[in-house]
Order: structure tokens, then sequence, then C-alpha cells
DNA sequence: CGCCGAGTTGAACTGAATCAAGAAACGTGG
DNA sequence: CCACGTTTCTTGATTCAGTTCAACTCGGCG
């Protein structure tokens, strides 16, 4: 297992000990998915954690017209789950989808659960995930009530730098509540100022 | 304490028994808010349910450029709760303020801690509080990402026809992320438009 | 080589913001 | 209970950000 980088990430955030890494790696799956592939489908129920091991994925919903608004993005490193399923065993109605080819770490929910109840460290690891979505929602609905286009765009370069620069832009267009000619015409006019404020400094 | 609202709440909706009610009872608080007097302020962590005997209130987070941000409203007869303090122990990013003079039941986070800890009926009751909180807020995204501000408004109404008969429309307008006089247009729009389709119906 | 999807650019249009003025509603004190 | 001032809401004129639609460019890939 030394291979993943989910061996990494338990070593340094988690404080497991190797009895609980091993007990959770037991209980692990990996799986790969091919670039456009589903993780998870609006409906299903996923009691499933995902470790990204490498790739990059979107959580996405489908409205009646048949547009896409997306959640959220993740890249390798970080976790990613269905809310709605993991913590309270509902259906989604969201989509999980690779954007690239994509490893993942799955991680059965039952066992996390045993995990969280046994150890207080687990358990307050899990809390604060949810803690983090909720706090990334409400951060998100003042930011789409009251920040102009290029402010929502540079907020999210700042908050995750990565990922602008491997994902289609369309997907962060949709992320943003834009068209991609408008955030197409932000980045340009944003190139343009930068070039000039550097070459007058 | 059968004057109030909240025991019929109590009695219709969570299947508690009398033990059980009294328990909840004898461990909570009522009391009563001037309008514009603050249930809580950003930075303080609070470990109260509000239910909502009389009145309106609303939850809203200010920015650093001063303006408000409305994350919502609660009237009469609802549950509400800084979800960061209440679920997580965290202290409040948002403020809680009256908008009428209103009476609130104040509940005590551990004692509702226990009775979920002992009744399965509460920990659904519970889990299912937090759980609409997200969908609330993630629906609250989408609409913000692709609807326009009609759309949104008609949205609002619909979910809770109630609210704008009673609020300042300042608030609803920020609510719904538009300014006071988009929202009054608004409705003067779709006044005039359904005056049309009733007299030609 | 030619196709295809993704991104760019332009021109016209539109929804919503802004600024300013006026009307209506509201609470408070006389 | 009315008169007052204050806040809230409406309406209009203008401006601006972002959309729409269409044409074009570019890079990858069969």
């Amino acid at each position: 297992m030394n291979e993943f980088i989910f061996d990494d990430y338990l070593r340094s955030n988690v404080l497991l000990d190797a009895e609980q890494r091993d007990i959770l790696f037991r209980h692990s799956l990996v799986r790969e998915f091919r670039r456009g592939e589903f993780l998870l489908r609006e409906g299903e129920t996923c009691a499933h954690r995902f470790f990204i091991e490498r790739g990059a994925v979107r959580e996405y919903s489908i409205d009646p017209k048949g547009r896409e608004h997306l959640l959220l993005f993740a890249v390798e490193g970080w976790f990613l789950m269905n809310v709605e399923g993991v913590f309270f065993g509902k259906p989604s109605s969201y989509f999980i989808q690779a954007i690239e080819a994509t490893r993942i770490v799955l991680l059965d929910e039952r066992q996390v659960c045993r995990l969280t109840r046994e150890d207080k460290v687990f358990e307050e690891l899990n809390r604060n995930l949810l803690y983090e979505h909720i706090r990334m929602l409400q951060a998100r609905i003042t930011l789409l009530q009251a920040a102009s286009a290029e402010e929502r765009y540079l907020d999210f370069v700042q908050a995750f730098p990565e990922i602008p620069l491997r994902v289609p832009q369309a997907m962060i267009a949709s992320y943003l509540g834009i068209t991609p000619e408008s955030l197409s015409r932000i980045r340009s006019d944003l190139a343009r100022r930068n070039a000039c404020t550097r070459r007058s400094s």
C-alpha cells in the first residue's frame, strides 16, 4: 500500500496508529475510472467515501431543463463523497464523474463508522469533513449573492490554484455560474491587466 | 406549557411520549426579543436550538465591505439554529436577529443530545434537520448559479409563501442576491402580468 | 490531411445595478 | 388620534456586466 498517496495522507493528517491504518486498508478498494466515467449517478445511494489517488472529478446536478450545475471539484489527495448518501443514507441528487483518468480508493462507510465510534480522533476528522462542506456551501452562497463574475473567479483560483490548470474552462464557468464565453473574457482581461502591472513594477 | 405552539409541534411531529416532552420542557427556556435584537452574534458559539413561538428572525453575515448577506429566514412554528455552533461547537460566522417582536423557546443542546442518544426517533429528527439544511444550501447554490432574479423570487415565494408578506423587501432582495429596486420591479411586473391573465381567463 | 471539440473574439442585446427623486407606510410623541 | 419625521417602497433614466449568437482559431487525433 505504500505506493499510494492515501497512505501518506493518513500518516500525515489523521494520526491513526499502524493497526488502524491496516484496518482501513483491508476494507478499502482501489478502482480506476476513465475520463467521463461515473463514480455515482443521481438517484443512487452511495455509502462510500472516495479518496482520489490520481486524476480529477466533479460533482454536479442536472436541472429539469437539462442544464448542468457544478457543485464541486476534487483532485488527487482530496477526500470526496456524496454527503447525502454518506452522512444521511439518502439518494444522491448529484452525479460524480471523472474528468480525467482517475484512481480512487473506496472506503466502505460501515468501516469508517466503526472507526468513528471507536476513535475520538477519527470522529473529529469525520465531523470536520461535514463542517467544512457546510462552510464551503455557505461561503459559496454569499459569493453568488453579491460578488461579480470576476470576483468569484479570483476567489476560486485563490482557493484552488491547481484546478483551473487542468479542468475544462466550461466546467469552471458552470461552477461559477457564468457562461464559458464570459469566463474566457474575464481571463483575458486579467492576463492583460497582469501584463501591465508587471511591466510597470 | 399548553399555550405554546411548541407543544403542538412536538405532539404532532416528533412522537415523543409525555415524559420525554416533559424533560424537554423542563430544560427549555422562553425568551422575548424585540425587533432588531440579536439572538446570536458573529463569533459567539451557540449551543442552543431555537423554536420560534411568535415572530420572525433572519440569519445573515456581514462581509469585509460591510454588506449583509442573508442566509435564511424563520417564522413561528419553525426550528432554527446556528448549525456551526449546534452541530459542530464552532463559533458562528452569522448573526441571528429578530425581524419582529419574537418569542423563542430555547433548547439546551446538551438535553437535545441526551434525547438524541436515547431515542431513535429524536436522533432521526436531528439528522433530518441537518440534512434539510444541506439540501437547502445546495439547492440555493444551483438557483443562484443559473436562475434569473425573477425565477429565484418565484421559487422563494413558492417555497415560503408567508414570508414575503411580513418581512421587509430589502431583506428578501438580500436573500435573493439582488437590489431592493430590482425586487420592486420584479414584483410589479408579476402583479401586472397576473392582472392580465386573470382578466383574460 | 482534415475533422472535431474547446477556447476566443466580436457585435448586438438584455437583465439587473446604480443614482436620484418621489410616494407610501409606519411608529412615535405630542 | 393626528402630525411628524423616518424608513421603506416605487418609479424613471442611465449605465454596465454578462448573455447570446455567430464566426473564427487553435491544438489534438484519427
